[in-house]
DNA sequence: CACTTTTCCCAAAACGTTTTGGAAAAAGGA
DNA sequence: TCCTTTTTCCAAAACGTTTTGGGAAAAGTG
């Protein structure tokens, strides 16, 4: 015997809290089986076009929607999305993650499907949240942010076969999908632009070792310098630390005027940009006079600062869209080795890149 | 006729891949019950101690984790909470929010819940986030930062008798949960303290009009002067943009001191410091030396500064733990009206507030 | 021993969808 | 007209849990 629905007919005038129905209601007001209406709204040829048309009014008067856990069970998928980030790592400090993250949140909304977050505060934290999504199956696949050199998270994801997207990559032989920023390619421009300038001592201010993008940074400094004709001078290279951008670069800025032959220009993330202001503020320099800068992400205080800042802006919003529609594909049972996709960067030229005066 | 499961059996050996067991299979590895395994589990008194732990091992030696989706169905519940961000308004600006988010997550994952986000670029999309979640049955309860003085979110959800807390406060009649900072408190300490050391002029720098926060701090700020005797001027109140932190407080502390008889102190959001720097700099004024300067939230940019900054400093990863709690008490049914709670903010001195020069 | 209570377990229903596998009715073909 | 094909609909199964409502066996009780 089956119990009726508790069956609260949806009127008009009965207030808001009463404004939801389910499939099987609806059905009964249509005189149809529920069959039949699912079919109706999912467009299958199986149904004249005339009840469709039917059905479809009614679900737009009655206001109804799916209940989207049936429809995941029924599916077999959790039709979601999961990522987690870090507040450690002052990836927050401004538009840059947050232009992702909106990219990332729309596009999968657009899908139907819903974004989870999990905050973590360091790295055990970070996988163990992983884990709960993964193995609770909370989640159909991943999405990975701030990549290491050697990043666990992406043996484990590929050893149980599990859908995910790196934004960034990592040291793995076996095929993975990723959206990357060429920051080599942006470093070794900048590294040029400044070169063709008439600078010939060119300093890098670098990301955390450990990390993967300060490796292509690198990559792209040096060549560009070598594109340039100049040579390497390691004493022009530092490395900051994500725990504390400002404290670390401004110290290492201090260091890099020490040197008996100075740099005339240096290149960064502009996540660094207040301690590198500081420090050339102690000696007496001027940014974009004395120094010229370029930073890498275009950040509020880049456009807000009198000099305005140099920058290299990737399109972070952008990337963030195709890291969930290659997920998609992913998800589908795509072969992940098929989507490597490399984003160009662009340069905006402000006031601190004039020639070493 | 029920079709057989399709078994693939779980041992050792076999790879990640196939480790999911689920009810069913696990019920039948222990010649019991589907019924019996699950009441154990959730450990009901009507299954003997010995079966239980006979049980419980097997579930932890097979990996079984109930099926989150097919228990929400059963549940009628999503156990899921979401909120919405909005990119526009510098929110991510330094560490607060991701404190805030940090809180809310742990706190979320602890109760076995999900919190999912929402990115809207405006109002309009963030109101169309917010109703997804709510009309597509996708969320339990919400959670709404950065309210507004007339916020059109919070009379929609108390219509629909829709669960949700508050990070902040709104003008509402109808009872409703929040958490909030007590800024009104916090802006009288800090005034009052400046008025201690000897400043006669006190101006406020205050967030944009709009928004419920900076109505307590101009009662703090008005009530500090009172309490220490002093005339309210509206010439020292200046109010910046949200979109536009640090340019509109630039041309607001140029403004400031314009005045006849200038300012020796300015209370602030800790947001809109580098503008005011940048102001103060074109001045020739020294800040903590010149201008006794405490602003509220203790961003990077506040410690490492030099000299550094004063600061008020609300605690908001614990916020963010209350608002998750209170609203499982809201979703269980409690009164909303019963949560309204205000947390009091620390002042933290460091080297901008001087007794004036 | 006969009866009641407690302990321990389970079959079946239910949550709200989508999919499967027809079946009845209508249309087409000879 | 009779058979075949197409159109249109639907009953029942299935997704993986938890809850309901017992029921059999064991343990008390007199």
């Amino acid at each position: 015997m089956f119990l009726e629905q508790s069956g609260n007919r949806i009127g008009f005038g009965e207030g808001f809290k009463s404004m939801t129905i389910n499939l099987k209601q609806l059905s009964k007001l249509l005189k149809l089986s529920p069959t039949t209406v699912s079919r109706a709204l999912a467009d299958y040829p199986d149904v004249s076009a005339k009840t469709r048309a039917r059905v479809k009014q009614m679900a737009i008067q009655q206001g109804y929607q799916p209940n989207p856990v049936a429809r995941r069970l029924q599916k077999g998928k959790t039709e979601t999305i999961g990522i987690v980030i870090t507040p450690e790592q002052n990836y927050f400090s401004d538009t840059f993650f947050i232009d992702l993250l909106s990219g990332i949140s729309n596009q999968i909304t657009r899908a139907g499907y819903e974004l989870i977050l999990g905050v973590a505060s360091d790295e055990e934290h970070e996988m163990q949240s992983m884990r709960r999504m993964v193995e609770g199956k909370r989640v159909d696949g991943m999405i990975l942010t701030l990549i290491r050199e050697q990043d666990p998270r992406v043996g484990y994801l590929l050893d149980r076969d599990f859908p995910f997207v790196l934004y960034g990559r990592t040291r793995e032989t076996r095929p993975y999908a990723f959206v990357d920023m060429d920051g080599k390619q942006a470093f070794e421009k900048a590294c040029t632009y400044l070169a063709g300038l008439g600078h010939r001592r060119i300093a890098l201010l670098n990301g955390e070792p450990g990390f993967m993008f300060p490796v292509g940074c690198r990559e792209g400094y040096e060549s560009g310098l070598f594109l340039s004709g100049l040579e390497l001078d390691p004493d022009l290279i530092r490395e900051w630390k994500h725990k504390d951008p400002s404290q670390s670069s401004y110290r290492w800025t201090l260091e890099l005027f020490k040197n008996d032959n100075p740099p005339t220009a240096i290149l960064f993330q502009t996540e660094a940009v207040n301690g590198i202001f500081k420090g050339l503020d102690e000696l007496d320099l001027q940014p974009g006079k004395d120094v010229a800068l370029i930073g890498y992400d275009d950040l509020e205080i880049a456009r807000i600062h009198r000099p305005s800042l140099s920058v290299l802006r990737p399109q972070a919003k952008e990337a963030g869209q195709r890291v969930v529609n290659i997920l998609m594909e992913v998800i589908k049972g795509e072969d992940p080795g098929k989507f490597q996709e490399i984003h160009q960067v662009e340069m905006v030229i402000r006031e601190t890149s004039l020639p070493p005066s």
